[in-house]
DNA sequence: CTCGCACCAAGTGTCGACACATTGAACGTG
DNA sequence: CACGTTCAATGTGTCGACACTTGGTGCGAG
């Protein structure tokens, strides 16, 4: 994350690296704070949160309690609260009395999330053109700039991964904390079909050309534009991912 | 909640019990899916989640779990559970190795979850114009003469909790119930304050016009009329806790 | 009198155990 | 052979216990 400016020599492995690191990060941006109680039940809570975004643990793939247990060689009892954890995140199902299993997402339901988070985002550009200083807006740039470059390269997860952190930051300058803990909760449930999103040719471009105006509408201060573009780009994500056929 | 036509002679008692029916149905409603675990664990977080909202447990309050253990007649398990769920919900913090308590609500934050409320209101009146039909939009106007019958019987809680329904009704008629489910969960967080929210004198009258209005603008299928009215309506009710100056 | 340190009560996180529910299979019956 | 019943195996929800932490108290040194 720091000292990226200008590194232009990076070794694959190294920027490897940094992307995992870019992931972790913005994966749990939002439950750092409300890490909950201990931290083992929350380490239990990241992996198993990462094995179902990464498809290692595919949907209605039952995870119970004991065997985790055995697995992480703890108790059932932090496994649970991780078990609830994810509940809460709709990662996994538990349902009373019967074993817990990893949630299956329709297409209707990731229509029904693109909807808020299309609404959201566009009060966010609101918020942010009425909040944001000139050097915050070009902290935006800066990330744009990193777009750009993965654009060229053709590289698809980094694009993906510094796109979600241009979002992220988005959020953060909005200057309203709540909305952006519920816009990164939405996003654990998005990453779980990024690929889908991502693999339609020619996204890339039209999706870049989409930031750069976003961020100029930014400097600009034109909400009306801003706010557009902002809603614009969630629902080409979404259309990426009903094209695509695979939900 | 059913066979309420025409109920104009109900006797008081009747009608706060029904009241508090409704209260119970919309505080919850988003939640009875999401029940978790354990109907014990799922009690306990009820009761305290009524305790917290009525103001019976203060802010910074502190709820350790084995006093609550003591009170409810159970081990610390379900506590603990509980505790979690009302982290969840924003309720109470619980920090790690720490004694969690009642959280506390500054005015930015309420400031920041009307931001998003009002966002998210106007998504529903715009969803609502698309999807709802005629009858179900009737539901609406069903509400909005509680309302009126409210209002002219001074009846400021009654007022409050129809609102609610009503509110609760637009939302399920969104055909998002995901979006539901978040409003729901914002709401909670609401009612902490509902009382500032409602002492303002005059606040009925206006409420209450504009919901004729927005009702009316369903029914035309007004979508523009209908996102600036719901939009409206929920930063009149945010100016009416600023201007409180109780916070 | 103030400050620092040891000590103690109380609370949290975790564990292993137990009763009950659920599930799936073996089994007998029509 | 289909079908309902019985029964064991597995898993959940709950419990009481234990080690470690935390916060506060009192004591002694300066």
């Amino acid at each position: 994350m720091a000292a990226d400016a200008g590194g232009l020599a990076e070794t694959v492995s190294a920027r490897a690296a940094d992307l995992g690191q870019l992931r972790e990060e913005l994966l749990f941006s939002a439950l750092r704070g409300v890490d909950g109680s201990s931290s083992l039940a929350f380490a239990i809570f990241r992996e198993l949160a990462i094995g179902i975004v990464e498809g290692t643990l595919p949907p209605c793939h039952e995870v119970n309690s004991a065997e985790l247990a055995r697995e992480f060689n703890t108790s059932r009892t932090p496994v649970r609260e991780a078990l609830l954890m994810l509940e809460r995140e709709d990662l996994v199902i538990v349902p009373p009395r019967r074993r817990p299993y990893v949630s299956e997402v329709a297409l209707s339901q990731v229509r029904e999330i693109y909807e808020i988070r299309a609404s959201l985002y566009g009060l966010v550009s609101e918020l942010l053109v009425d909040r944001a200083s000139d050097e915050q807006i070009a902290r935006l740039h800066d990330w744009q700039a990193k777009l750009e470059k993965d654009a060229q390269a053709g590289d698809v997860d980094g694009y993906f991964w510094h796109n979600v952190g241009f979002r992220n930051t988005e959020a953060s300058l909005s200057g309203n904390r709540e909305l952006q803990r519920r816009l990164s909760s939405l996003g654990l449930q998005m990453h779980r079909f990024r690929h889908l999103s991502l693999s339609l040719p020619g996204r890339l471009i039209n999706s870049l050309a989409d930031h750069g105006r976003l961020v100029r509408a930014y400097a600009d201060r034109d909400v009306a534009m801003a706010v557009a573009i902002s809603r614009s780009l969630v629902w080409r994500g979404y259309r990426a991912i009903e094209r695509s056929g695979l939900m």
